[in-house]
DNA sequence: AAGATACATGCAGAATCGCGCAACAACCGG
DNA sequence: CCGGTTGTTGCGCGATTCTGCATGTATCTT
């Protein structure tokens, strides 16, 4: 594994999980706690983090702090998520994966749209429950604490008897290389699975997710219809990826 | 669990709820009061708390969240709740129903408590993503909005899958002669197979459901463990019940 | 005043840390 | 192709920190 890789991955995983514990991922990652302690240290260097006895905690505790990331989404992905949700058409049934980027397009989903939501995400239908126009239908399994969606084979399994004209993903990194990626294997499983559940599939990306890439490949791009992002039109690694073909809409 | 971790928890909690109570926090957390008093005492000295008898208090005062107090549940739930929350054995399984006292009951439950939690409500996985020992299962299907749980067949089906040692059950009426019942005749007949797949069943029902009825029953009360309650032990309408073989667990 | 509860302190075992060292691979100029 | 350089990784070791228990003291309750 790659050093830039290995940290890519502990900056992935705090922060959705708020904390990293030095021996619980270099067994994970099947390293030495050294290689885990030294990165740390590193990244606590250039304040990515915050180090503290054991492993590591985020830099600002606000970030994990998930009630004050779901009211306020920050402007990116307002804007990213105001995009998607024009991409609804009424009575259209639509495929809303979990995160904070996809908690923002259920709150930017008009309130008499009439709709069918399907999600793994329990965040997301609580999000939705006070939706009049709403449908709602969740997919169960087992719940996959760090991103707070349902993962693994019965989540798997349950997606594979529904079916939808739009779906709209997260993912942690938009990489003209590296392709989609995730922090996890099981989340990037999922998100295949409801991918392959619709007839359109696109990706949400608020700008900080260009040019970044995390351990799990997600999607090649051949298998998406686009990508939704807030990013500068003229961004080098945006314009890499329209070369590869991937249609980008943009939200100003 | 870090101990920079747990000392985040405590500044989180006393912003929550306004106090701290040692010997209950070290419970919940599963470590010794004695590291909650060290961490109290070190939290003081930075002059993020105020030390007192017992515990602690915020430094400064009423900046209590008033959203949160408000989500606490009501004197009786939180009573019948714990109670409930006590019959859950480590390392055993739990089928938890949706609702308020459902809800109590997930926010009783020790945070160091290792159990399997399967639930019908999204609103109760939410709130136990952050329990670390906790691990979640989500019944998938049709959210049935009114009460923020799935239902209907998908979910019923779900529910066959699954298998756990105790169910708790949340109802809106108890009732001598009406049984226990429901408002909804999806939801009545959830938890009819929420309740065949768990060895014991009891339902959770503080006082005001006592003695009022629902259209649509849940349960006879052969299938049911017992009740949990914090009516009074000599209120008349427990009294039938107990006539009728039920066993009930007051809280007090 | 007496018992119960909470507290501070000291101590021992365990976990974690930082540092130096050696092995190893990648890189580079000749 | 080759030897030197550089950077990374894992390991060992002593130092540091944390944690729970035991003990004696302080504080609260009845």
């Amino acid at each position: 594994m790659l050093a830039a890789e290995r940290r890519e991955h502990l900056l992935a995983l705090l922060a959705r999980t708020g904390k990293i514990v030095a021996k619980d991922v270099a067994a994970d990652l099947g390293i030495s706690e050294d290689s885990v302690r030294r990165d740390l240290r590193d990244l606590a260097a250039e304040g990515l983090c915050q180090r503290v006895y054991g492993g590591a905690l985020p830099a600002s505790p606000a970030v994990v702090d998930y009630d004050a990331r779901r009211a306020v989404a920050p402007e990116g992905k307002r804007k990213v998520a105001a995009v998607a949700a024009a991409l609804v058409r009424p009575g259209s049934s639509l495929i809303l994966d979990g995160g904070t980027t996809a908690l923002a397009v259920a709150q930017a989903l008009p309130q008499e749209l009439t709709c069918t939501v399907i999600t793994h995400s329990p965040t997301i239908a609580t999000a939705l429950i006070d939706h009049p126009g709403a449908e709602l239908f969740l997919l169960g399994g087992r719940v996959f604490k760090h991103s707070a969606v349902t993962c693994g084979a019965a989540a798997v399994e349950a997606a594979q008897n529904v079916s939808a004209e739009l779906c709209l993903l997260g993912v942690t990194g938009v990489h003209p290389e590296a392709g989609l990626t995730t922090a996890d294997a099981d989340e990037a499983a999922m998100k295949r699975a409801l991918a392959a559940r619709a007839a359109d599939t696109y990706i949400l990306a608020s700008f900080e997710k260009i040019g970044t890439a995390s351990p799990y490949r997600v999607l090649p791009w051949e298998k998406i219809t686009g990508l939704i992002t807030d990013a500068d039109p003229h961004d080098t690694v945006i314009g890499r990826l329209r070369a590869l073909g991937v249609k980008t809409l943009t939200a100003e």
